[in-house]
DNA sequence: ATGAAAGCGCTAACAG
DNA sequence: CTGTTAGCGCTTTCAT
């Protein structure tokens, strides 16, 4: 029924070895006219690799996986960055020949298992905390990490540039006249992303000459609905804020939306600037202010980066090699919808 | 280094059969005592399964391919609904030991390709388009396609209630008093997801009482851009159209921003009703009046099937089996938020 | 209740 | 340039 390499093989009359080199591109062994020849019989017969088979024998499956952390039984995929990385992810390695195998991971254990399991050939972790990625012992693969700050040297950092990020929003609050600005965050520990963020915009606006005591920052958890409470709230809770700075469009919409739910105008009587570009930022009115992320650019260094390690090691025996890799900063630059505006009054 | 069955088996002094047998809950056969001690062992040795030997050898890998057409070299898993879908899938397979693939498709052939090369047990055929459903030809798998009104039968169908949809948008606007309406949506053949929303719409207009001639339809793409085009241009192409049901979020979106933009407002000079439900519905001001798909129901579904589907063909063959499914529709309701009103003057 | 033999389809390593 | 020999880790089938 299904064609093997046997069946070609035996029709071209060659051996089995032959015809697997053949079509695995190591074309230097073989005369070019019996790669024709196995080329077209192959292609007469529908020839379809055995993955499985493959990955048994090489001990290694050409799939790369994107782990992505899940809590209980809740979805993963959740947020639009996730969906951004995968995707694209898919799209860069499918052109290479590699497969995406898509899992979510209950505990850390399970990423060692998954590699074993599957002979991963390289996995990329998607929104995996920082304090998890620096407790990760994998060594016999590439690990990319998305947005990671972790100092674990088997691990390869790509993010945006956070810090400047940051800076970017508090330069334009701070250039638009904003003496007295909040920072709108998930509670977070240490310098990961949202501490990045926070520690570029603290430092624009102190360059600016702002009051460090004017720099507040609240924690919120980053979705629509405590940003909306936050808005809500924000002209009670924090009478001489005139900008607001959130880690992330979600809250940022939702600062927006609760601001005009409690009588409030943007930017008339609060600035608010986002993080991320999602599509929804110009959905609003006005449209968010935010500072974008280059999410292709993202995706396409990390899986460049780890087809890079992956035949890289292929080379050079299996570890993940000589001098951890430097991690990957990728630019962010602020697009102006609407949102800020000079200060009240 | 990595744990084999033989080093449980060799430990245990039982044959690697056993611990097979043990490992695949086939515990029937093997007696108590010789249960546990084998899982202690295999514990304590940290035993992985390794997938593709078992898939080799069983002709049957326990994963389910996520398949997404692609056009050309862009990115796949764009739309929220692909996420909602793959990601969901993800969760409900893990909870049964599948794993998910996920693979994008150049070309129809790829579907039996990938099957067959990857010793799938089953598949989820999403955004294809019905006219493709149509033509595949794979009879070895469970194949459950998402949103498709494809009359193949091997096919299995899981989609919302496109035509009560369509009927509950057409009531509502009907009742609010509109009687010169518009529906926005995607070129179409046939009866597929759009069409049926037309048919449904249109159904519940004219049961209203409205006349045939004042209940038109316009092709546009279903985006942001494309609906804030037609917004913009509403007034002057529809003068007398006071409100508008678009197919997806995404364009009803576009379509109040255009009006607006226009000088319109929405509600006050038309009215806007979209379909989905999707997360930034509610971001807008006004909130936008839309029809809710239920996609986690959808999604359970989808993946409730494929595992009934996978196990109960294990039973009794390998073939797709007797008496082609019946297709599922969920159920779909309306969510008020704002962007329907009386019509003007 | 347990085991022995055979083989899934492919590739690594070496021989010619 | 091409072929031979092993064997990846597991499951199937059939015996015991």
């Amino acid at each position: 029924m299904t064609t093997r390499l046997s069946d070609i093989a035996d029709e071209a009359g060659v051996s089995v070895m032959t015809v697997s080199n053949v079509m695995n591109g190591k074309r230097a062994r073989v005369s070019p006219a019996t790669i024709e020849r196995v080329l077209g019989i192959a292609a007469r017969l529908g020839y379809v690799p055995n993955i499985p088979a493959r990955s048994l024998a090489a001990n290694s499956s050409h799939i790369v996986a994107a782990l992505v952390p899940v809590g209980e039984n809740n979805s993963l995929l959740v947020s639009p960055h996730t969906v951004a990385v995968v995707g694209g992810m898919e799209t860069h390695l499918r052109h290479r020949g590699y497969h995406v195998l898509l899992r979510g991971i209950e505990h850390e254990d399970q990423v060692a298992q998954t590699v074993r399991g599957w002979s991963l050939d390289g996995v990329v972790l998607v929104e995996f905390p920082d304090e998890q990625i620096d407790r990760l012992r994998v060594d016999t693969v590439p690990l990319v990490a998305i947005d990671s700050y972790s100092a674990n040297p088997r691990t390869i950092g790509v993010r945006s540039d956070d810090h400047g990020g940051g800076r970017l929003a508090g330069e334009r609050l701070a250039d638009a006249g904003h003496r007295h600005v909040l920072f709108a965050g998930p509670p977070y520990a240490g310098l990961g992303v949202v501490g990045q963020r926070w520690a570029g915009f603290r430092e624009a606006c102190l360059a600016a000459g702002l009051d460090p005591r004017r720099v507040e920052a609240v924690e919120v958890l980053t979705s629509f609905e405590d940003g909306r409470r936050l808005g809500l709230r924000l002209r009670r809770d924090h009478p001489d804020v005139t900008a607001v700075f959130a880690t992330a469009d979600h809250l940022a919409v939702g600062i927006m939306a609760g601001i005009a739910e409690s009588g409030g105008s943007v930017p008339g009587d609060v600035s608010v600037i986002g993080f991320d570009d999602l599509d929804f930022a110009r959905y609003t009115t006005p449209g968010l202010t935010t500072v974008a992320q280059n999410m292709p650019a993202k995706v396409a260094e990390a899986s460049r980066i780890v087809l890079e390690e992956i035949e890289g090691a292929a080379g050079r025996g299996s570890d993940a090699g000589e001098g951890a890799r430097e991690p990957v900063a990728l630019d962010v630059h602020l697009v102006e919808r609407g949102s800020v505006g000079p200060p009240r009054e």
